[in-house]
DNA sequence: CCATTTTGGTACGATCCTCTGACTAAATAT
DNA sequence: ATATTTAGTCAGAGGATCGTACCAAAATGG
């Protein structure tokens, strides 16, 4: 089978069982579109316009999306201090507490995995995947 | 970094190259999510149960992406011989057409990951995310 | 320093995708 | 023969995404 349906396979069980993860410690109101944006808020704040990029959206989807986290409490919008045009997306406490479910999650998930394959053969996918990165992700 | 977020980097920037190259060869009306149910066809047919199981979506938007391809001359719908309330879904020639162009852009993408990774490891890298299905896809 | 271009972001409208709920008809099970 | 399951459709709503058009601040180039 072809790799990258066989990435999107392995991708979405690891969405899945994360937003399930959130869904159940009580961030039900979190949807996948949302999660992937917030997922690429760096600690010191990101702008809009490299969210959108790096999520691949446009920055209207973005400025659409981080509204509704904002208004669900999960981010926050603050001036930038270099630029009077931009401001930098923030994670709000919420959304501090959301991130860790999701890592726990993740985590979780990658033990089973780890489980299944063996912890070299993990790791063997993960630095493939990881030098792919270098034809694969445009915003490394 | 995470597996499954590494997976998704690597399965978008296949997709987004089979787009392309559909695109450039006249396919230029089909969409990523009719894609992704036109890509479960099996030469024999497929239901639109089965259909919609295996893309993970519910029936009506199954439903919804084979009428579009069916108007757009991709997919026919045939009586099922085993089941009067059942349709199969087939490729029309056009399906056939853009699912060669397709699989050859596919082809030239995994030729350039191995070219980046080594013919070795890209077989390895295709063995564990098949082995990982057995966790992964429900619908194997 | 001023004009031009670039960059960060918003507003509006349209389209696409997806789901829930309700339904029909055929097949299967009891 | 009746009840249940299965295949699929219809109608309606909400969410996500984009294209076009804008505005304002910053950078650039005389």
């Amino acid at each position: 089978m072809n790799i990258g349906l066989l990435c999107f396979i392995t991708h979405r069980a690891m969405e899945t069982r994360v937003m399930a993860a959130l869904a159940a410690a009580g961030f039900d109101d979190l949807t996948l579109a949302q999660g992937r944006v917030a997922a690429r808020i760096s600690p010191g704040g990101t702008r809009l316009t490299a969210l959108a990029e790096q999520a691949q959206v446009t920055k209207q989807t973005a400025g659409f999306l981080v509204d509704q986290l904002e208004r669900a409490g999960y981010v926050r919008r603050e001036p930038d201090p270099a630029d009077a045009r931009a401001r930098l997306v923030r994670m709000a406490p919420r959304g501090e507490a959301a991130v860790a479910v999701a890592r726990a999650a993740e985590a979780e998930v990658e033990k089973e995995w780890t489980g299944h394959l063996g912890p070299g053969e993990i790791e063997r996918l993960r630095a493939a995947l990881e030098s792919l990165r270098e034809l694969t992700d445009p915003y490394r």
